[in-house]
DNA sequence: GTCGAACTGGGACGAGCGTCCCACTTTCCC
DNA sequence: GGGAAAGTGGGACGCTCGTCCCAGTTCGAC
């Protein structure tokens, strides 16, 4: 193994991390599966992160603060206002099509920041963050289609990430694209009502 | 420990590892922290179950097979069709808060089966599980209010059901009750729309 | 009362885990 | 070029895990 600084190691530790937990699970992510995943000794993952709790934390903060939009308006978005809704979860059910381990995982991770106190805050910054980018896509399709947000858009946006969520987790599970449309469909509908024009 | 036969102690042990999970979520249920749990020797957990996994299994379809509607509409429902559905997540809310550790350790469940192939089944069943128990919700909604659906109703109750996880989740993070409600409020007024007349 | 089956408790096993230690090598700075 | 700091590899630790074994006890059937 080529020399690397305990600062070049820590994300490259922490892609070899979620590529193991995309495949096996966090159960599966033991030290030894990571640092076989990363081609290194497991000397020198303690020697870059206290331990594995540690690891998990920084993971956790890392992949949610590059966390970017998966439900975007499309650009050249014709239609009203609940098109282009519709159309961006369309786009965020392609996004889940090509890659269900990260969203698996993604869910994963959070669950395992839910169970103990000392991790909740992680959860909650997750979700934040998913939040906020439901905000920009909600705000930028309001936007486009010269609709104004009824409710205060952060409203909008919490309905909208629950409303992902709900939609991941059941095709997670049946993988059943028809019905995750038609899901998408009425949320898509739901949201629109919140704006006017409706 | 006072003699028993397997057949009422794996009952016993699938009561007392629901109690595990709901507490120290899977990765604590341990054979020994089951037992010790139940007050059972070790021994007798493997008298009663080939393995961890089979138990597993077999806790997974037994909570499944028994889970009730707890989405369900109110018995004096005043108002229209949106009306009742919007009261009814309100009562999943009030079951939700609760008993929050009974749904997240639901969550958990599904993610485990969902780990392996071989269980997804357990998973898929949970779910559809789920989908019947909407759909009786939404049919006798439906017989209320002299409303029918415009969409099967078997359609309806998927989107419900995703509805209804997207609520959960994002509540067990971030334990809003408003902006719970509000999402409900929002979902009550989609499925609405699923319907005739509006 | 006897006998075989059902059940119990405790201890042991091998394996995997997170973590640590230590001798060694490389790099960088004065 | 010498010496401190940074990074490396392998092996070992103590612990927990799932599982198994086995001697002993209790039960129901005859």
């Amino acid at each position: 193994m080529p020399r690397m600084s305990a600062a070049e190691r820590r994300p490259a530790l922490i892609e070899a991390g979620l590529r193991v937990i995309a495949r096996e699970g966090i159960a599966g992510a033991s030290t030894r599966a990571i640092v076989a995943e990363a081609g290194m000794s497991l000397a020198s993952f303690h020697y870059a992160f206290a331990s594995r709790e540690a690891f998990l934390d920084e993971l956790i903060a890392s992949v949610v603060a590059r966390e970017e939009a998966a439900v975007l308006p499309v650009a050249e978005g014709e239609g009203d206002l609940r098109d282009l809704l519709e159309a961006g979860l369309a786009g965020y059910l392609d996004h889940l099509r090509a890659d269900p381990a990260h969203e698996q995982a993604m869910l994963e991770l959070t669950q395992y920041a839910l169970r103990d106190p000392d991790r909740h805050p992680l959860a909650t910054a997750q979700y934040r963050r998913y939040a906020e980018l439901a905000e920009q896509a909600l705000t930028l399709a309001a936007e486009r289609t010269g609709a104004t947000w009824r409710r205060p858009v952060a409203e909008v946006a919490a309905v909208l990430v629950a409303f992902t969520d709900g939609i991941t987790m059941t095709w997670l599970v049946h993988r059943d694209d028809a019905a995750a449309r038609a899901t998408a469909l009425a949320a898509a509908d739901a949201l629109a009502r919140m704006a006017d024009p409706q």
